[in-house]
DNA sequence: AATTCATTTCGCCGAAGGGCGAAATGAAGA
DNA sequence: TCTTCATTTCGCCCTTCGGCGAAATGAATT
């Protein structure tokens, strides 16, 4: 039990795994969206996401090429989905996440094939073009 | 906001914090009692008991030479109440915290005084002796 | 079967964090 | 004022963890 609960706060630790879950919020996203937003490798990500689904905290589902994640709806964590919900209802208006969710905006306005291809920079270039 | 939640969830991604936590349960310890619980040695737990303040988790009481701790009733930390009731009323039945619970009484059977001469050492006497 | 490519795993680096002993602090008593 | 002593602070060690690039994986396409 303090095992669990200590995995589950582990993992939420750490904001850029914050980050992650607040984006995931709206829907479920590709690797790679994720990536895109948080400027980070994609092999930081894919740990944070392996981080977070070791926690019960978000699932994978793969289609294609792509791998999406979404925040956990069932509880394999007993404690994973009350953290969620948590962070859901109270952690809401801070500048980071703002960014972030901007950001997320612009690169949904893009295909995967062509977030893969460019990454970041074409998120960029969305913003430079609205 | 973002900082606000990592603190308090960086405070509670501690086993040992977590301890200190469920001890405060039932009321306010002293920092010998809660040492002389955890077999820690007492800078380990004064700084975790820093921490633990400094995310407006627990609150302070000095009283002649010793300082007393408990679970914060009034949010210094918007996240914190929200995490200590989550702690309190998920996480419960585990060998860990019940071996902590059983200690803590026969702690509480001492003196301040005799538990600060003694240390861990006259917790050992106790369980001896029943 | 070979290629492509999104994702993951591996190995490494530097920073952060838990633990302790020793020294500092500061309040109560002599 | 001086001593005592519970607690805290400081410095150090060692482990854990976030980050990355390079290599491995594995599904889809050619």
């Amino acid at each position: 039990m303090l095992e669990a609960f200590d995995i589950v706060a582990r993992a939420v630790a750490d904001r850029s795994r914050v980050r992650i879950l607040k984006l995931l919020e709206p829907g479920e996203l590709c690797v790679c969206q994720i990536t895109a937003v948080l400027a980070l490798a994609p092999a930081t990500i894919s740990k944070h996401l392996s981080v977070l689904k070791s926690a019960g905290l978000v699932f994978q589902r793969k289609q294609g090429r792509w791998v999406h994640y979404r925040l956990a709806d069932r509880a394999v964590n007993p404690y994973a989905l009350a953290m969620l919900i948590m962070i859901q209802e109270r952690v809401g208006d801070d500048p980071a996440l703002n960014e972030d969710r901007a950001r997320l905006a612009r690169v949904q306005s893009l295909s995967l094939e062509t977030l893969c291809d460019q990454g970041a920079a074409a998120v960029d270039a969305v913003a430079f073009c609205q």
